[in-house]
Formats: structure tokens, C-alpha cells, sequence
DNA sequence: ATTTTGAGCTTACAACTGTAAGCTAATTTA
DNA sequence: TAAATTAGCTTACAGTTGTAAGCTCAAAAT
């Protein structure tokens, strides 16, 4: 093996061992450098190799979890397309992420109302793309127009995101019953949007019909 | 002074120093118990006549905040009494309140998905009154049935939390803009909840008119 | 007037932190 | 083959933490 290959190798083990640490009582501000460097199996100072700071680390676990966000929607998509409600699959895909992906979610979760600036703008861009792809999707396929597609995304995210903070809690029992609620609140929204759209803007132009 | 009220006044004391110290950059369990008496002025080792741990303390913010919370409400009942839009008024005043309040906002929503479970299922609760709170009044005004108000109301609060956690980041420039996008979802949801209602429920009986 | 109580203090200690200095030994380069 | 590089190590240090032990002295109780 490469001298390369092993210091990359080290280097996801260091990643690896700060996600492992992250679990339902500790959150990365309070997961010391020499926590992660022995769970890794290196001397604490052997840390500094690969990243200069926690921070970097933290950075690039936030980097990991949006990527890990990125492919769950392409498997959204790849699901719609053998059936099944939008609603549904989605709420379910994402669901069961979660579920699957607990450590990667609560990263997401804390930093994004923790207390680094800098963690903090990293996972808002992370639910920035989210917001848009979705966007995009409710432009494209429900026809709505952009600003109130946007609206809608962003409502339906963040209230997504709610549930899912909520089902990372709630013991297994009650996980579907969690996803049953917000997927009624997404088709209120649904319904909403398009009422909103029809009372706020029916003067404007409307798309001509697929 | 009675020796009872100087402890109580050095309690407080200790209250507002850790309120202080929950900055931009600094959580309640990275909060050390020594920072803590160092703000409030006292040895250290005089914090443990007034809590047995620094939990005990986090405890007490979590529902100091939660009083904060309940006069937040009250305070948007009054002003809706001398007119204005129920979603514009109340969404003002939780605003307000987050400007004026900013740590103890912040306390609530970095809790809420802290480290913490015995701090996350305290903020919950706080959470849930607001959400039955408004609960009731959307059954008592909107005159909707109970299942689809819980359904609203906590959408509603899910989206007006969202907001506030993008207000304490915003410039004060973007606050209003802030707002003005939650008014819109929150308005999006009160048009579904009707469409909801009368696509689910058509067939259950309504509630006579006002 | 005397005793008891207790809020706050000082001192102390062991555990942990981040990180600087510098060695080792294996890989890579020349 | 010889020299240079470098991932990881050991040792070390100053700073912080929670908290135990025990003192002081003013207020409260007797």
C-alpha cells in the first residue's frame, strides 16, 4: 500500500471515529481532539497530520453529511420513478435514512443551531441545495410558479427536517406515526400552495397546461 | 436584607450570569461551572449551595425560558384584542420577543436539539403548551375540527421556530424579510388546512356556524 | 446571651485539555 | 545507494475543569 493510500486511509479512520463519537450525548464542540485521535488509534498529536484544527474536522463531517444528503435525494428520485405518491416516497426515503444514518442527521441537526458560525453556514448551504432541488421539482413537475414553489419547498423542508429531529428521539414504535404526521402536514401545504397561488397571484400569467 | 433573600438575589445572580454567558459562540453544556461563578462573582465552589450540579441550573434556564415563552403568548393575545391580522400580529410579536430575547431564544432552540435529553425533553414540553395553545384558539376561532387545528398549529409553530432560529443569524436588515416569509407559509398552511379538511373530512359532521 | 446554621470563602487535587519539541523509522525521491 | 521526506510516536507543559475538605463569620434560633 502507498504511503498516500495509508495516510488517507488514517485520515477517514480519524473521520470515521469523530462520527462514531457523535452520539446521542455529545455534540462535535464537545468532542476533544484527543477523544477522536484515541478512538482512531493514533497518538494525539499524529491528529495535527491531517487536520490543523477540530475545526477542519468539523468542516469536513459537515462536508460528508451533505453529500450523504445529496445521494438520499437522487434515491428519492429513483424511487418515484417506479410509482408511488411524491409525499409519500419522499417522506418515506427520508425517513428511513434517518433511521439508517442517525450520526449523519444529528450532525446536521445540532450544528445547524449550534453554536460555530462556521458550522452553521456550512449545513444552512447543505439545506439551501435541498431547498432548491425541491424547488425545482414542484416548478417543473406541479407546474406552480417559482416564487411560490419556493415557498413551499422551503416550508416543506424545514418541516421535514422537524420530523426528523423529532423521529431521531422517539423510540421505534413511534416513527411511523411521526412520518404519517408530517407527511398530512406537507399535503396541507400542498393544498395551500396552490389556494395561495390562486388568490395571490391569479392575475399574473399563468403556465400554459403540460 | 433577610439572610433567605441574599441567597435568593446571589441565585439570581447566578441566573442571569449564565443567561450572559449563552452567547453566539457558547452552548449551555460547554458552559463551564467555574465560568459561571466567575461572571456571578462568587467561589466557585459557592455554586453548589444553590444547585447540585450544573444541570440543575440548565434545568432552571430551560424553564425560566418557558415563562419567557408564556408571556411571549399573552402578550400577542392583547394586542390581537386592539385589531390586526392574527398571523401578521403574532408573528410581530414572536419577533420581537426573539430581538429583545435573544439568548434566551437561542437557549430554547440550541437545547432543543442539544446533547441533552433531559434538557431536549424539557424544551419539548415548553414547545407543546405553544402548540396547544394555539391549538385552541384555531378551534375556538377558525372554528376547525380539533384533529386538523393540532395538525395546523403545529405546523404553524414548527415554521414560526424555523424563522426564529434564521432571524438570530440574519443582520437586522433581513429580519423583516424574515418575517414577512414566514407570514406567507404560515398563510399557506391556514388555506390548506381548509382544502385539507374539506377533502378529508367532508363526510364528518361540521360544527354548526358561529 | 449562647448556640447553631449555613452562605461563601480558600486551598488542594486529580483528571483532562490543546499543542509544542523533537525522535524514529519507513517510504519516496534523486 | 544515499538523501530527503514525513506519518506517527513519546514526552512535556501550562491551562482548565469538577469537586472535596474545612474555615470564617454573620444571621437565626434557642
Amino acid at each position: 500500500m502507498n504511503r498516500q493510500e495509508q495516510k488517507l486511509q488514517t485520515r477517514k479512520r480519524i473521520v470515521d471515529a469523530a462520527f462514531s463519537l457523535l452520539d446521542e450525548d455529545k455534540s462535535l464542540s464537545a468532542t476533544s481532539l484527543r477523544e477522536v485521535a484515541r478512538k482512531a488509534g493514533i497518538a494525539p498529536t499524529s491528529f495535527y497530520r491531517h487536520f490543523s484544527d477540530i475545526n477542519e474536522l468539523g468542516l469536513t463531517l459537515v462536508d460528508e453529511a451533505g453529500l450523504a444528503l445529496r445521494q438520499l435525494m437522487r434515491q428519492a428520485r429513483l424511487r418515484l420513478e417506479s410509482g408511488g405518491g411524491v409525499i409519500d416516497t419522499s417522506v418515506d426515503t427520508f425517513m428511513e435514512f434517518i433511521a439508517k444514518n442517525k450520526n449523519v442527521f444529528r450532525l446536521l441537526l445540532r450544528e445547524h443551531t449550534g453554536t460555530s458560525l462556521a458550522y452553521r453556514t456550512a449545513v444552512l448551504r447543505e439545506i439551501q441545495h435541498f431547498v432548491e432541488e425541491l424547488s425545482d421539482y414542484v416548478v417543473t413537475q406541479l407546474r406552480l410558479p417559482r416564487s411560490i414553489a419556493n415557498l413551499q419547498a422551503e416550508a416543506m423542508v424545514k418541516l421535514v427536517f422537524s420530523a426528523g429531529a423529532e423521529a431521531l428521539d422517539a423510540e421505534p414504535g413511534r416513527q411511523q406515526e411521526i412520518a404519517e404526521r408530517v407527511k398530512q402536514h406537507l399535503r396541507i401545504i400542498q393544498y395551500g400552495s396552490v389556494e395561495y397561488e390562486q388568490k395571490s397571484f391569479a392575475h399574473k400569467t399563468k403556465l400554459p397546461p403540460l
